[in-house]
DNA sequence: CGTCTATTTGAATGTACTCAAAAGCGGTGG
DNA sequence: CCACCGCTTTTGAGTACATTCAAATAGACG
């Protein structure tokens, strides 16, 4: 495998790979069981992951205890509950490996000695909760002014290999719709 | 009016009354009127606003030139084209007066200024953005959990002058919902 | 091969939408 | 002061899309 880390940071700033290889040091490998539990409501999240492979996904749980996916992060994505990371509060989201996930992990102390010691590294943690932020908008807006059969396409026009991934189910609730719904949508598409 | 800038920033940083009115220095006061432009589509969003008094709406316009209302910022609330402003690219959004409507303007360049200068400013933005941002991640989940009546309720309990101030149709717009659907939504709640 | 889980299909229901029109409200000018 | 206009909200009737409940198939894995 090619240095993602180095390939994703300079994605976003420029940075040379000594200085990616130095904060590389912060961080600590680690392979999550396929449905292990990566945070769980309730807790602390105490670490943020780069997905090397595999994959993850979070979500919250309603009242019917029913499953309500608002992430979903495949190779070269980061993940964590924003809130519980960012504030060491309780974590509103569950994050669970879809499969068998290699990741990296930085803790907060590190994330935040990171911060201190690596401008380069401050400026790119700065910009990630940005364009997080950006794209979600994006998503909102898509949300209401899309069809649910418009927003499975652009889903898997930008995310090819989600549907190996990711069980339809997961993909269902993602887009906000029951799965069986995706299947009737599904079907329709495959008629054309 | 007492000093709406400093309180707002207090709730978010540990910062002197002093500091603060330094940094407004880098602001300047603006009154926009009812229905005016603060950015257009397709502009440049060379400001972020503060709103003082009034409010202000963000929408896209879809194929079908319908308006889907993305962002409702009331007294005490930041907005500009988020995307534009960070990047200086072209707008997704147009914000737009909803009434009358004072605010505090910084531009693109003063914000840099003011983060170089001031690290409890450059705090605060760095904060502003990652609670949007956790905010928005509780909207979106919000939207595939929770029934438009629901949504509704919730709106008007976490902002119960926004009734006054935002035409029904913007209201339901940013529900995701038609002006007809969240009528019959209202008359229905009446019954109770 | 059998079991467990995921996906598909069917039928009935519900919620929000469209189209269309009426009623309400606020401001302006005769 | 009232009549009129434009804009917002409400109401009605029919429709579309997603949901629910239920059951049948298909796939994955030991």
């Amino acid at each position: 495998m090619a240095n993602l880390l180095y390939q994703n940071i300079r994605r976003t700033v420029a940075i040379s790979e000594e200085e990616v290889e130095q904060f590389r040091q912060l961080l600590q490998a680690k392979t999550i069981q396929k449905n292990e539990f990566f945070v769980q409501e309730g807790d602390r999240a105490n670490y943020l992951a780069f997905v090397l492979s595999g994959g993850m996904y979070s979500y919250s749980v309603d009242e019917k205890g029913e499953k309500h996916v608002i992430q979903i992060a495949l190779e070269e994505h980061w993940i964590t509950d924003p809130y519980s990371f960012f504030s060491q509060e309780k974590a509103f989201y569950t994050v669970q490996a879809l499969l068998k996930t290699e990741v990296l992990l930085i803790s907060k102390e590190n994330h935040a000695r990171a911060c201190d010691l690596y401008p380069n590294i401050e400026r790119f943690f700065r910009l990630l909760v940005q364009n997080a932020y950006v794209h979600l908008l994006q998503r909102v807006a898509q949300i209401s002014s899309d069809t649910a059969e418009e927003r499975y396409l652009k889903l898997i026009q930008s995310h090819p290999n989600i549907i190996e991934k990711v069980p339809q189910y997961y993909i269902a609730s993602y887009l906000g719709i029951k799965p069986q719904s995706l299947s009737r949508i599904r079907k329709k598409l495959s008629k054309k």
